[in-house]
DNA sequence: CGAGCGATTGATTTCTTTCAATATCGGTGG
DNA sequence: CCACCGATATTGAAAGAAATCAATCGCTCG
């Protein structure tokens, strides 16, 4: 009782911190389809950690797995190192995704997670939302459900491998858009987090094709890019352009 | 008690089938590392299909996602399909391997699966395995870490996309070959159950170019091949090949 | 203000695709 | 059993897309 009638000096801007259910993004998150109890004891495990800043790691391959990450402000870039020691970026995270899913069942991270801009993420013990999973089975559905999305999010990312580097293009700022609207953001104005050699990273290109492309589509009237400031001009005709490369009438 | 005491005719013959734990390919599937008795309860659930042939699809995009398949003998291919009607081939399962993961927590399968040869499969009813999964902590385990790895593995599948031709190829016939291996059959003998334009298709290739470095690789030394049937003759050279594509040496 | 990284742009090279012509295999029916 | 068919595979020549090499520009941060 006592430790509820008063709190510590901190404890209510950090309360206001710590709640999933007062968070905009909570359905993007891990909260997903939850029932508000169910959130209300996913909250209890839930912790946050101190700002992340530009070019800080969240974790690095071979680190132990003691817990999985959520995305609350900023933005993160996933990546794998090769026996040469090349960098290949697997993905760039935003707010409300979730980071470290494909480490489960390891004792160690396989992949690195670094920030892009200052960032917040939340921290989930793997301990705890294991015993959690067993009481709600909604939860272990959203665990399922989150995991299988992001592998089938691979395997069409992967399938654009044999479409041309315009289309590819065309496509990750498609993406971008898209995901930044879910989030109540403009789809059409945005701050590219990443550099133009990390989106060719990304995409299994080169920096100078990137920035060819860039000139390119501006060329074409379809953006306006000055640095990584962003404005998508015509959305639909680079939808169009992601879709076929040659627009080859149909029949 | 007079059902135990008696059997259909069919019953014993049947039954030999209906058994994870005496399958030589438990620890690769879905019991990995599950307890015996908790293998038994899963046996409970799991359905045998009569078997498929080749061409015969186990499921398409589109279809109802009420079951998860693993693959008991033969081989399938799992493929996407994007707008214009192109086929992405996604993976190759070998026996012991999950197929239909990435439709968790979706109504609908997004991919399609399909027998490359004459092909046994198991069905794991999904709403019993979502209930099975409440009781048994180490079955949703499983669950998990067979999704995070398969994500790995897509990842680092999509890693190789920087590579050449020759490294893709290399590093594909490799990982057969470890697959092979850990089934207890031969690392260096085995038959393609693919088409060249099926292996140029998941690799980002074209048949001719597959065709190609088959020959290559053939006048090298590095492997024998006949039609589908394949021996890979100095193993640790595709390796190195896979490595890095011009042999730079260390400094 | 200078240093240095990121971005842009051009010229050239390289690898893979595309187009095209055979060749081979597996199955079917005469 | 053999001939024929379609599908699959091989091989060559040419074209094309992106990488590489190289130079310059511009911005940000000490």
């Amino acid at each position: 009782m006592s430790t509820n009638g008063h709190h510590s000096i901190f404890a209510p801007a950090f309360k206001i911190q710590m709640n999933c259910h007062d968070c905009v993004l909570s359905r993007l998150c891990l909260p997903g389809c939850l029932q508000q109890n169910e959130v209300e004891q996913l909250e209890k495990i839930v912790k946050r950690n101190r700002p992340l800043h530009k070019n800080e790691h969240l974790f690095r391959a071979g680190d132990a797995m003691q817990q999985v990450y959520a995305l609350r402000s900023g933005a993160l870039k996933t990546y794998l190192l090769d026996q040469d020691g090349n960098e290949q970026i697997t993905g760039f995270i935003l707010p409300g995704e979730l980071v470290g899913l494909d480490a489960f069942g390891n004792h160690c991270f396989p992949s690195y997670a670094v920030a892009l801009e200052t960032s917040l993420v939340c921290t989930i013990p793997l301990a705890d939302l294991e015993e959690l999973a067993g009481y709600i089975p909604s939860l272990r559905k959203q665990l399922l459900t989150t995991l299988s999305r992001e592998l089938h999010e691979e395997q069409q990312h992967y399938s654009h491998n044999r479409e041309s580097a315009e289309q590819r293009l065309a496509i990750f700022l498609l993406n971008l858009s898209q995901r930044y609207s879910r989030r109540n953001l403009s789809a059409t104005s945005f701050i590219l987090s990443m550099s133009r050699g990390e989106i060719g990273n990304y995409l299994g290109l080169t920096t100078e094709t990137i920035s060819r492309l860039f000139s390119r589509f501006r060329q074409l009237g379809l953006l306006e890019i000055k640095g990584r400031e962003l404005h998508l001009m015509q959305p639909s005709a680079l939808t169009r352009l992601g879709k076929n490369a040659a627009q080859q009438p149909a029949i």
